[in-house]
DNA sequence: GAGATTACCTAAAGACTTTAGGCATATCAC
DNA sequence: GTGATATGCCTAAAGTCTTTAGGTAATCTC
């Protein structure tokens, strides 16, 4: 009876190539079970249970997004650092639809909390340093850019765009140069 | 034996109720059944299987929501449309979570092409109507439009802004506020 | 190496899905 | 109305997944 080493760590990133190969919604603790040559049972020496193990595998996503996110802007200022942390959310969920869908997981609010989920928020919060926008703006323009960014790649990846000309890269491209034009003259005041 | 009068409709209808008591996740033919007051395996005579009946629920779901869109921006053009069909989208998904929820729901090519999903695309094109946009750019734009609404609305009912001021709903209005300078004001030529 | 801990196991119960085949009820022909 | 037919809901059964309880064997501590 040798011992297969088992983690939770080890089990999430499982679950995280399963979601990539099969869709976030196969992962199960099962097919875990299944992929480690192990008894379904064993698994819950090592997770609570089956919305734990997503859970975790949504976490891990957050943080491989905020860690791709934060290489991207390194460096980088105004339109360039916003099109290249765009591009790390988009280039990230189409290399890894099942952990981007993983990320999409309703945490609680205390997990939420813990989650790399800030690290996000603040990351485009920086992007804002290079336009001029009024302090209590910024916070508003961070929620425009998060559901742009998330809406444009979910439904991207979701085929929303897939069935009318133009190619849907150019549309993300043309939305960059929006979103830059739209921060270089953020309306203040309601017209 | 009475019968219980049951059909694909009445089921999908009764599914979408569930979703928005319990979430989109609850709905199951098992839960269904339940409701009905019948055997699991009678429902299997009106629907094909339970992807089968989660799909039916979408199509509900997206009927709807174009439905209300269409209300929403009857009589309306420029920034009073654009409002008006991003509320409308709001507010249907804040009243019906489940169904929102469902509405997200991935669908087969050909089934998303005899969807409302193409009524969406038409009445955001209308709405640029008021706007004064090069053909081209009006495909970018409508995507754009799709990415914020359906994005802001997913992040906001996933709690994602509900862990720090100002209010979201503020953001929301102040983003209708940035849609409109940007579409006034579209950057046509790459900077 | 003895004892304690840990990792994985067997066993079992409960929920959901799906198919096959049966009886009763509504509907239609006349 | 009566019989034929189609339909609606049923029982039964097999398969999958989840989760808990309690046991055995490997590893760690000293």
């Amino acid at each position: 009876m040798a011992r297969a080493g088992l983690s939770a760590e080890r089990l999430a990133r499982a679950g995280a190539e399963i979601a990539d190969e099969a869709g976030f919604d196969q992962v199960t603790v099962s097919a875990l079970a299944r992929r480690f040559d192990v008894k379904v049972a064993s698994l819950y020496s090592h997770v609570k249970n089956s919305q734990d193990l997503r859970t975790r595998i949504a976490l891990l996503a957050l943080e491989e997004l905020a860690d791709r996110g934060a290489d991207a802007v390194a460096g980088r200022s105004g339109k360039d650092a916003l099109v290249a942390l765009a591009n790390a959310y988009r280039d990230y969920a189409h290399e890894h639809p099942g952990r981007y869908a993983a990320a999409q997981l309703r945490l609680d609010p205390e997990t939420a909390r813990a989650s790399a989920g800030p690290r996000h928020t603040r990351m485009t919060r920086s992007i804002l340093r290079g336009y001029d926008l009024p302090g209590e703006e910024q916070t508003h323009a961070v929620r425009l850019l998060g559901s742009v960014f998330y809406g444009f790649v979910s439904l991207e990846t979701g085929g929303g765009f897939s069935h009318s000309a133009p190619e849907s890269r150019e549309s993300w491209s043309r939305a960059m140069d929006a979103l830059d034009a739209l921060l270089r003259n953020w309306p203040t005041a309601t017209p």
